[in-house]
DNA sequence: CATTGGCATACCGAAAACATATGGGTTGAC
DNA sequence: GTCAACCCATATGTTTTCGGTATGCCAATG
């Protein structure tokens, strides 16, 4: 059963005629009469009825027109179905995101996208750090928006904005009085640190402005996200240095103040399977960078 | 766009591999690998990731594979819906009765087929003997209940049963005080006549009648239908000599009689084109001998 | 470093399809 | 009635495509 067969077969049903519908075939007039033939063959009974005027279809024939034309349809659908999504016009993405880059992020990311991509299903997913590459790796997630990038041979990895570093505070500490403070306020006090591993840009960031202002603070909690370290500070366990963007999810309680002398900042990029070809990804990375840029 | 290809491709997608698909599909790996790529390129991009453990579906590809298999089944599907048509398991089967016999053969006819071709459209269209051969040879019926049979060179004709004609009167008539009326009555008596052409075998059936009795009626009227006779037999326009299923539907105040020394009978008769070539027919003829048999 | 497993490529023989030429049957015109 | 026109079927040669065998390439494995 072939599917040019069955083209053939539409063609010369609607023309009731196989000079005519091998005209518009584009082909000579015996082997299409050839092909319908063997076509009969193949079901094993006629499907026209042969008669001095042309062709006519037998109620088998009428039968088979009907589930052929819409197989015909469908495998040309099927075809324009591959090509829209290999071309990125039609498909899913799934985005991963971190949840610190949430509430700054997605609102304006989101509508972005759907603009761009008006075609595409998206989902969303929240990654943790220590799930993201995992998830990437497995496709279970095509991009991630992360902070701090992912260092992963077989990640690319797109910076597409920064955020400095901010000192988050209760609101009854004496430092939130001031309006940026100085680094040297920080020495020995407690800090809520994350638990990025020590090769972790972030983690080293943060190590490396505490060493670079000789500044010694002790670690009274390791915690997991962003928002358990705000969950601390507001319990006064100690101080956090975070993303200026983490301010968006503060609870209240919490302020945030800039570090004088400290311009450091962590990344924000955007990270995917070296080897996914998905056309769908260049379009993800303009939009993060348009969304992430006036940050 | 090759029924074949999508064949392979949906096979390949399932075993997710090209050598496992090859195995199921009884030929070698090579080929199959040649008619993916080749797919592939017909698409214009890719369906499969390579991997060093198998071919793993692209989004691209299962955008396809869900149309494609949906193709392949339709296209098997047609064509055993047209084998099912051209056995006679299926389809539609287009019924002309002539009203004469709707009383005393559909009620028991029309289940009779339903029991025998229970997956088959039946259609019942009303016949007139003036309509009946027009609408065989366009074909608007495939098989026609007659009586009497058509001549016609295009069409076939099965008798599959007989009537014995009846003298039908009005209930005041003196005649209908005798069981049955001997033919010698009808001397002279008005004729009520059908409009059947004189080579017809009815009319000429009671014309021969009467004639081999040497008996003369004059014709009182020409009516179109058994019906309409009947009617003007109750008007008291003369009598009618009528096959005896026109009894099932006389109206209150006619009575039919037997006519004494005439055996002579009108044929009941299944007609059909020549040159259709449905298998229908067959089944069709039987259910109506067997129906039409006690009667 | 060799071996294994899996896909891709090269080449050849076989099968299928297409084009050209032609036959046969029916319709319609002169 | 004959002839021309029309349309489908058949026959034959050429070209395209397909499938099989042999082999190469690459990565993972031990």
């Amino acid at each position: 059963m072939d599917l040019r067969r069955l083209r053939y077969f539409v063609a010369v049903a609607e023309a009731r005629s196989v000079g005519k519908a091998a005209e518009r075939l584009r082909m000579a007039q015996p082997p299409l009469s050839v092909q319908i033939r063997k076509l009969e063959g193949e079901i094993g009974a006629p499907l026209f009825r042969r008669g001095t005027r042309g062709m006519d279809l037998t109620e088998a024939g009428q039968a088979l027109l009907a589930r052929a034309s819409e197989a015909l349809a469908l495998a040309a659908d099927g075809a324009e179905a591959a090509r829209a999504v290999a071309s990125g016009r039609r498909g899913r993405l799934s985005v991963g995101y971190m949840f610190v880059l949430a509430n700054a992020v997605l609102p304006r990311l989101i509508p972005e996208l759907r603009r761009s991509i008006p075609g595409v299903d998206l989902d969303f997913a929240e990654l943790s750090a220590s799930t993201r590459e995992g998830r990437l790796l497995d496709r279970s997630v095509t991009v991630a928006l992360c902070m701090p990038a992912i260092h992963h041979p077989e990640i690319q990895v797109a910076r597409v904005g920064a955020q400095a570093f901010m000192l988050a505070m209760p609101i009854r500490s004496p430092l939130a009085r001031l309006g940026a403070v100085p680094m040297a306020k920080l020495q020995g006090r407690p800090l809520i640190a994350l638990p990025w591993p020590d090769h972790d840009p972030a983690s080293s960031a943060v190590a490396a402005l505490l060493r670079r202002h000789q500044i010694v603070m002790p670690i009274a909690s390791r915690v997991e996200t962003v928002h358990s370290a705000m969950s601390l500070v507001l319990a006064g366990e100690g101080l956090a240095i975070l993303p200026a963007c983490a301010q968006l999810g503060a609870p209240r309680g919490i302020v945030f103040r800039p570090l004088r002398d400290a311009t450091d900042s962590i990344d924000i990029a955007v990270c995917w399977r070296r080897d996914s070809q998905s056309p769908l990804i260049r379009t993800f990375l303009k939009c993060a960078e348009k969304v992430v840029a006036p940050l």
